[in-house]
DNA sequence: CAAAAAAGTTTGACTACTCAAACTTTAATT
DNA sequence: AATTAAAGTTTGAGTAGTCAAACTTTTTTG
């Protein structure tokens, strides 16, 4: 079994390889997101590069093995499940539920993880709508497209917010910004870099294209 | 905040503390309890005492302070919640439930135990019987003797199953004994150290005194 | 392209935890 | 009381994870 440590890695490198177009991690990012050094980070790929879970040659990109890839999921899978758990039966903050699964997501055992899965009814995706990897590692990630990118008039609907940080979290609950929720496209200023929704019954909110990049959305 | 190895060495200490006649705990015991060498132990010894979680002496007994109690207490409490959690919610063995919590424990914080707490109702046992003690510490023991203790054709309540062993919980389980369950004592054999007991609809049981010793009743 | 900045690596040191094996002290037996 | 067994301690070594700081390589930029 991967050490909670090494679980943290791999998770990270997941995410970073998944937003870098040239799909490689870096040390400096990877050290940053982790809340390291750059040189604890360059001796835990060494390690990890031994356990082959990650491919890496000094001063260039790495990269996920099958083996490194097969462990981001399962950490995955467990950290969203978990959040669905603590939403929708502890009735947990919304915006609080990623750090705690933080921490929960190395201490669940499979049989543990099966049971709690079955118990929520085999949810797809988690509250922020991340989609939960099933246990053999398949994702379905629905079509989707940022807020940033729609015109103005569209009526869309949220799939998901694609940010963990509590702030952002509260900010997006606050405006009525969930999953699941209708919005209309009021205007878009690509002078200014913002645009302007309105959910049902609520005031219009104004978006930096930045937030609005992070939640994605689907045509209704 | 106590590690994981920690808080695992506290509780070993309260449990072994509470069983031994002096009050006070052994380096031997304690290790043979954790899995360690005498040699490991006596070195964390050394630093809980450094920690102010344990008095100690060189060469004789060791006993937990108030602030090393309290760690006990609260990791115990976590723990029982859990197998609670466990059995009642999603269904898990009776006599798995221990070993899953022996690692959730390490992984609830506060906010998470109390939603928990509160979600199963504020359970004052957990599923073998053992008391939960409250947020503040305090544990309520229900009065209770060992089975071993009992006369013939005493009829008697179990309130507790004293062992955490899988195999012995899935003895108990098989043959009935859970908390709850009333049995009539049949016969009492001093010369074989052993009794005849039976459960409502159930063949009766023969048991060595060695187990009926960690089954505790109270008369009805 | 040369200088500066950023990214990545190495080294030496530290904490937490562990073991094996030698050793010392205390307790139990003969 | 002397011997032996059990309990406890010490020492030396090893793994996992971390930092600070010096260093090297690559990338960026004037
Ligand atoms: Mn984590
Ligand atoms: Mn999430
Ligand atoms: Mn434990
Ligand atoms: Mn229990």
């Amino acid at each position: 079994m991967a050490t909670e440590t090494v679980e943290n890695y791999i998770k990270a490198l997941y995410a970073l390889c998944r937003e870098s177009p040239s799909g490689e991690a870096g040390v400096a990012r990877l050290a940053q997101e982790l809340g390291v050094t750059k040189g604890t980070a360059t001796s835990m790929i060494k390690r990890l590069s031994l356990a082959r879970l990650v491919k890496a040659e000094p001063y260039s990109g790495i990269a996920l093995t099958a083996k490194g890839n097969k462990i981001a999921l399962d950490v995955m899978r467990r950290h969203r499940v978990i959040e669905t758990f603590l939403v929708r039966i502890l009735k947990l903050d919304w915006a609080d539920v990623h750090e705690e699964a933080e921490r929960l997501e190395h201490a669940l055992s499979p049989r543990i993880l099966d049971r709690l899965d079955h118990f929520l009814g085999r949810p797809s995706t988690d509250p922020h709508g991340d989609p939960i990897p099933d246990a053999a590692g398949n994702v379905s990630e629905a079509r989707s497209k940022p807020l940033a990118k729609c015109r103005a008039r569209e009526r869309v609907c949220i799939v998901r917010i694609k940010d963990q940080n509590r702030a952002f979290l509260k900010f997006a609950a606050d405006s009525g910004f969930m999953p699941g929720v209708n919005l209309v496209v009021q205007s878009v200023s690509p002078q200014a870099a913002s645009l302007i929704v309105r959910a049902a019954r609520r005031k219009p909110v104004t978006l930096s294209q930045i937030a609005a990049a992070k939640i994605l959305v689907k045509v209704i």
